[in-house]
DNA sequence: TCATCTAAATGACATTTGTCATACACAGTT
DNA sequence: AACTGTGTATGACAAATGTCATTTAGATGA
């Protein structure tokens, strides 16, 4: 039996999942988590062989978690299972010690497959994320560009940016005037928009 | 056997739901679907008694195709399971004939039983939602306020709104004022998060 | 018919935003 | 010590945005 943890913050879709790998003969639900934050804990206490982490959960994000996870328990294999196909995710998430990544588009039957394969130990990877992966290249913007756009997705004043993240407003509007150069755009709407699509947040 | 449609985007959550609900000896999935579009013509080929409609599709959303199915099938119970617990998509999914409205945050176990439920007869409402709505009031906005905020939550300029909706520019001026002193918010960014978040699109 | 209402438009105005040139301090290199 | 790059800041300016008073044209209704 394939020892497996569970981390999905909406209850329904984390129910239906493990009764899907339940179905399979050698697959065993040992842990069932809705918030990022008990990832460890409860892969301590349980010892599961394969941990399957979405993104988007409270408490702290799937990719956080990995990190957390594999430091704690580098035997245990980490998949990312998630709605977002953001490619710097996946960049992300493989620097996090994770060793597949998978998106809920893909068909149910793939999800059996690829805990197994990771058991086996291979990597896996959706092919058509990696493509996209490749094809992106990488995050253009400088780590203060990031912080200016993670606040103005909010919806933020400049003035209201710049007080949040001790910065003149003239600079805030540098650094987005920079950005949204970079990315073609021609709004910090968009621009938050397009950066936190393609994962470069 | 209660025969069952069920229509949701993400193909590896459709399954398992579908997984979840095969292990319930009673319910039989006659239908799996991954487009709004598709939903009225699935049903009229395998006549199900319950269809289970996610809301976020491609094609067409999950409420408008709840419309027409009631139109084409009117004996067939549907309900709503989503993520979004907007106290708008509630009211507007109840007009379009929908008897039960579920959240995808709610127990795996609840599901087999709220679709029992439906088949008896009875409505069913994810009670936290309900209370929501109720507490919610109504929608605030006008008919081209709504249109405006729809198109301005894309992050276009106030010029591409006008060309896209045909409208002068001062006036799309006038509508984004209104709706933003209305919901007491700074920029059209934050109105147009707002009234998404709310359901009021 | 007249009064009223609403959607749409206009124009004026202040504020916010995006762009750009420039400056300065500091760290790391050469 | 001089050079380079980066982070931060200023100030000036044009463009976009938000606010407001006012107008026009249809539609509704008494």
């Amino acid at each position: 039996m394939i020892r497996v943890l569970l981390a999905e913050d909406q209850a329904m879709v984390r129910g239906a999942l493990a009764a899907l790998l339940t179905l399979e003969g050698d697959i065993e639900i040992v842990a069932e988590i809705g918030r990022g934050d008990e990832v460890v804990k409860a892969a301590l206490s349980t010892h599961p062989e394969v941990a399957l982490l979405d993104i988007e959960m409270p408490g702290c994000d799937g990719i956080t978690a990995a990190a957390r996870l594999h430091a704690q328990l580098p035997g245990c294999r980490i998949m990312i299972l998630t709605t977002f196909g953001r490619p710097g995710y996946l960049r992300q998430a493989m620097e996090s010690g994770v060793v597949g990544f998978l998106l809920k588009d893909a068909p149910a039957t793939q999800l059996a497959t690829a805990i197994r394969r990771a058991m086996a130990g291979e990597r896996i990877v959706d092919p058509s994320l990696a493509m996209a992966a490749l094809s992106e290249g990488n995050n253009p913007l400088t780590e203060r560009e990031r912080s200016v756009l993670a606040v103005a997705k909010g919806g933020s004043s400049i003035a209201e940016i710049a007080s949040s993240l001790a910065l003149s407003e003239g600079t805030v509007r540098n650094y987005l005037s920079v950005a949204i150069q970079k990315m073609g755009v021609r709004n910090r709407i968009e621009a938050a928009r397009l950066a936190e699509q393609k994962g470069w947040l």
